[in-house]
RNA sequence: GCGGGAGUGGUGUAACGGCAGCCACGCCAGACUUAGGAUCUGGUGCCUUCGGGCGUGCGGGUUCGACUCCCGCCUCCCGCACCA
């Protein structure tokens, strides 16, 4: 072995050295524009900003494996290029560290969960500094800092001290809501006053109230996704489709509790609308816009409950459609089980000769529709789906008047309409919609077809969703008759608001953010409750609310499927901390904290802003270095962070909490910014094949040998499979082995050679040794791996090896601003290649070559780049010396080769001067022999010839 | 069911509508070695009668020319899923 070979070894003293030194020099130490962090500025104050950031890590106890650092490293490299490019680089990180997986690792080895968390953070953080990334260090944090969560309680006030003016589509100060009200500028929302007064003549509380229940912020009883096997509520993004929760996958039930809303529903259009200004992937943006759910159509009034019910008050039952061109279609009516009109329609009695089907054999109506209640209630979501799509539901024995015809319309509860979306009651069309027509067929109910079918479509074999011209759908005061669906939906919502029946209307299925839970590790909220039991803000001047000590931190948790069960927050055994004297304006005195706490997603919600300058204890965030850092590029530019890296779990969750923080922010003036994440890119993820023996237990992956396409361990066959990388799969290879056996160099330019960053991949331990083959390639470029000496001449490169060159840094820029590191590697390969062929060990590398080469690498190996760098004479590091650009002398061949074709299949080559035209390129070809031959004897009907690329002679 | 994405050598992948398979792993051969799981060099899509033929999931289409664009299928992955 010879003495100075890049070896493991080596590479680790390297990259230890390189690392100390850029942590005692600063390297990467990004200067603010103005403030504490400014130092410096005027070395990058020409440059235009960049700011590249990850999804930060959560600092679970698991440990990273090899598939993690990805993300970390794409973004990594990126900043490095984009400094070295001329650019202010912004690439922080910091620890999402609050949160039911903190607390529940907590709980099982009982430590409290901030020194638990603690020590995660400092093991993430020594595993990142392994890798060599340019994180600065100073601006990193974790959200439990008391520094940072007090500007987390600070957002929270300002969302509870505002509301949504929908006239102006945007968030303002509570103060002014109130004014407007005092002034009768402004009656209180749709909704916001159960008093039945003006606001004018309201008392005090009751204006209390009124305020309330507009803020972004508010208390509010209705069904909640309760947990009791986690002892927590949770919102609707961490519930899961079948019913359960995301974490520890425990039941969930709809249960009536008094929680903390955020208001994001105000935010459904902005939030929407805003996709299309943001550079995100399409399959993204679908996430979110389907999870907004927006549908346009119209609220219709139905007047029920008089017919069949006597002596009973009419009801009205308001219902949404996406189709009320087909009101005349209408055969019959559903309500949620759920529906709070349910109650007051159910007639006294079935009438004579109630249909069996629609009776569900009970005596009364009474008691059908308590059984069908308690059935829906019971069944799951899952069981919901496993009843497959028959159509089940009762009668409640009276009907609607279909306002468009006067037709009495039965009235149903069927659990198919769901208490959730739209009014939580629809009219029936069966004619039109599936759903309809399959509850029609299964409860002997009518079919009414009010769009023209095609010729031969068979009503009893479906309904009929297609386009056509509108029939059967005519009064005497309007007729919809031969128009089409648009004019006809205009029409008859034209015809129903004059009727005052129904109003154009938008829903979606967005619903607002429930935001406590019954936690211990979480931001407390800044509320306090009056003797009233209305809440109060906390004064700024009293944050942060320290989360308090308590000899019991684990939630109160529940069997499983108790959905009885009411929760208790930890805090609320705190008993000292609960209650507090305060003087709010009126006197001291006594006031109840909120023991809730904030959902792990508030962290997250603006964390990117502190990063500007997390040492700020005046302010949320310095509105100067807001603009520079994340202020819009111009008129019609969102602003927001460059280039932003995550994984795709995130879509609805993190990625839409905190853009709506991020649009209330600015609306209340604290950010220029409208959108937090200007461009978003989902890294993908790193698989691996696990191996289970005959008895379907793991075996060690490392240890199976693979034979003709067939896998043994110890001698006996296993099954492949493919999928996630865990301890307990037996396939975790993490990255401090990866750096033991090869350094972080060779770890992290494998990991950008396996495909774009996009991509996932499977992990191939084998196959590291490429990297580190090519890394071993480029030292001894530099480096004599007898003598160690630096091998680089000053003579001047060769023609051949200059275009190799700068047809590389063409290729590596190309790889590096796409993010597909992959095609980077290559290009360095071929130029690494290249120049080990041409110079034997006698003839060393120019300089001029080898320079470039370094620099090329350098995002990809700093550590190496640095050192050899460093070797060949230069102070500065590579971080901070220009990326090399390509000549254009040398991109462009002097001659080149041109294929030549004969009915489009390539028959020859010819060599051309580069700037040759066609018909230089036709006689070139023409005079070659091969072509010739071809070309003798036959008619030649066309000839494409296109310089620099090919010839093609089409034979007729 | 609806929506989105993807199908290229044994593997990961690459190709402004213009020579399919760059680069790497693996494999084969060789060099240097006491040795090789180090390093270096060469070869490696399939078939072949060595002329060539066939090849980018399948079938059509547009084009002088299609991995690339269009239409219809198939398969896989992801998201949503009784959303009125």
């Amino acid at each position: 072995m010879p003495p100075h070979r890049y070896t493991p070894a080596l590479a680790q003293r390297i990259e230890l050295a390189w690392q100390d030194r850029w942590a005692a020099e600063g390297t990467f130490h990004t200067p603010n524009p103005v403030g504490r962090l400014s130092a410096g500025f005027e070395r990058v104050a020409d440059r235009p900003k960049y700011f590249a950031m990850d999804m930060f890590p959560y600092p679970s106890g698991a440990g990273l494996h090899v598939g993690h650092p990805l993300g970390y490293l794409g973004t990594d490299v990126t900043s490095r290029f984009r400094r070295m490019d001329g650019d202010n680089v912004l690439h922080p990180m910091g620890y999402d560290a609050f949160g039911l997986p903190a607390e529940q690792y907590a709980v099982q080895t009982g430590q409290h969960p901030r020194i638990t968390t603690e020590a995660n953070i400092a093991a993430i953080r020594a595993q990142l500094r392994r890798l060599g990334v340019d994180h600065d260090d100073r601006r990193s944090f974790a959200t439990i800092d008391p520094a940072y969560y007090k500007w987390t309680q600070w957002i929270f006030l300002q969302i509870f001290g505002s509301w949504f003016d929908a006239d102006a589509g945007r968030a303002r100060r509570i103060e002014e809501l109130v004014a407007e009200l005092d002034a009768g500028t402004r009656e209180p929302g749709e909704g916001t006053n159960p008093y039945d007064r003006p606001w004018a003549v309201l008392g005090a509380a009751e204006r209390g109230v009124v305020v309330d229940a507009h803020r972004l912020a508010y208390l509010h009883e209705a069904p909640v996704n309760w947990c009791p096997g986690l002892g927590t509520v949770l919102s609707n993004e961490e519930v899961t489709p079948d019913g359960r929760s995301e974490r520890g996958n425990f039941p969930v039930f709809r249960r009536p509790l008094k929680q903390w809303m955020m208001r994001i529903t105000a935010y459904a259009d902005r939030l929407l609308d805003d996709l299309d200004r943001l550079d995100w992937s399409d399959s993204l943006k679908l996430m979110q816009r389907n999870w907004i759910g927006r549908s346009t159509g119209a609220r219709i009034r139905f007047a029920a409950g008089a017919v069949g019910r006597p002596g009973g008050a009419a009801e009205t039952i308001e219902v949404f459609t996406t189709r009320p061109d087909t009101l005349f279609g209408a055969t019959y009516m559903v309500l949620a089980p759920e529906h709070p009109l349910v109650e007051a329609l159910t007639a006294d009695a079935w009438p004579e000769g109630a249909d069996p089907r629609w009776t569900g054999g009970l005596a009364t109506p009474a008691e059908a529709v308590r059984a069908y209640q308690r059935q829906a209630s019971r069944r799951s979501e899952l069981d919901r789906q496993d009843a497959g799509r028959e159509k089940t539901g009762v009668w409640l024995g009276v009907t609607a008047v279909n306002p468009v015809d006067g037709r009495e319309l039965p009235v149903f509860i069927a659990d198919y309409v769901l208490t959730g979306y739209g009014t939580g009651a629809i009219m029936a069309v069966p004619g039109e919609d599936q759903r309809d027509w399959d509850f029609a067929r299964a409860f002997g109910l009518g079919i009414v077809p009010t769009v023209e079918r095609p010729a031969g479509f068979d009503d009893s074999s479906g309904a009929y969703t297609g386009p056509g011209r509108m029939i059967n759908s005519s009064n005497e005061e309007i007729s919809l008759d031969g128009l089409d669906k648009a004019t006809a939906i205009a029409t008859v919502t034209d015809w129903l608001v004059r009727r005052g029946a129904g109003e154009a209307t938008t829903t979606y299925k967005l619903r607002d953010w429930l935001f406590s839970r019954q936690r211990y590790w979480g931001e407390p909220f800044p509320i306090v409750y009056d003797e009233h039991d209305r809440p109060v803000a906390v004064p700024e001047s009293l944050l942060p609310v320290l989360l308090p000590e308590v000899d019991d931190y684990s939630p109160k948790t529940f069997s499983d499927d108790d959905a009885d069960s009411a929760p208790e927050p930890p805090l609320s055994r705190a008993t000292e901390w609960t209650t507090v004297e305060l003087d709010l304006g009126d006197g001291v005195q006594k006031y109840r904290r909120e023991t809730n706490t904030m959902p792990n997603w508030a962290g997250s919600c603006w964390y990117y802003l502190r990063y500007l300058d997390p040492g700020d204890d005046t302010q949320m965030v310095d509105p100067e270095l807001e603009r520079y850092w994340m202020g819009p590029r111009g008129e019609g530019d969102v602003g927001g962070v460059d280039l932003y890296v995550g994984g795709v779990e995130h879509a609805v969750l993190h990625l839409l909490y905190a853009r709506f923080w991020h649009k209330v922010l600015h609306d209340l003036g604290y950010v220029s910014s409208e959108e937090p994440f200007r461009r978003l890119v989902n890294q993908g993820y790193i698989s691996a094949y696990a191996y289970t023996d005959e008895r379907g237990f793991y075996v060690p992956a490392a240890d199976v040998e693979e034979k003709d396409g067939r896998f043994f361990y110890e001698g006996e066959p296993v099954n492949r499979e493919y999928g996630k990388i865990g301890k307990s799969l037996k396939n975790m290879v993490t990255p401090d082995e990866m750096i033991g056996a090869y350094g972080a160099d060779t770890f992290r330019v494998y990991e950008m050679s396996t495909g774009p960053l996009e991509q996932s991949r499977p992990w191939e331990t084998k196959a590291v040794v490429g990297s580190q083959r090519l890394l071993q390639r480029i030292w001894r470029v530099v480096v004599d791996e007898q003598t160690g000496a630096v091998r680089a001449s000053d003579a001047e490169p060769a023609e051949e090896t200059l275009r190799a060159l700068h047809k590389a840094i063409d290729g590596v820029r190309d790889g590096y601003a796409t993010l597909r590191f992959n095609i980077a590697i290559a290009r360095i390969t071929e130029l690494t290649n290249h120049l080990t062929q041409v110079h034997g060990a006698d003839t060393p590398v120019s300089r001029a070559v080898a320079e470039p080469l370094v620099l090329l690498v350098a995002p990809l190996a700093p550590h190496l780049a640095e050192e050899l760098w460093s070797r060949l004479g230069h102070d500065e590091s590579t971080a901070w010396t220009p990326f090399p650009q390509a000549d254009e002398r040398w991109l462009v061949e002097d001659t080149v080769q041109v294929a030549v074709q004969v009915n489009g299949k390539v028959r020859s080559q010819v060599t051309v001067p580069a700037g040759a035209d066609a018909a230089a390129l036709e006689a070139a070809a023409r005079a070659d022999e091969k072509i010739a031959g071809y070309l003798e004897g036959a008619t030649i009907r066309r000839v494409v010839a296109v310089p620099g690329r090919l010839v093609n002679f089409v034979l007729g």
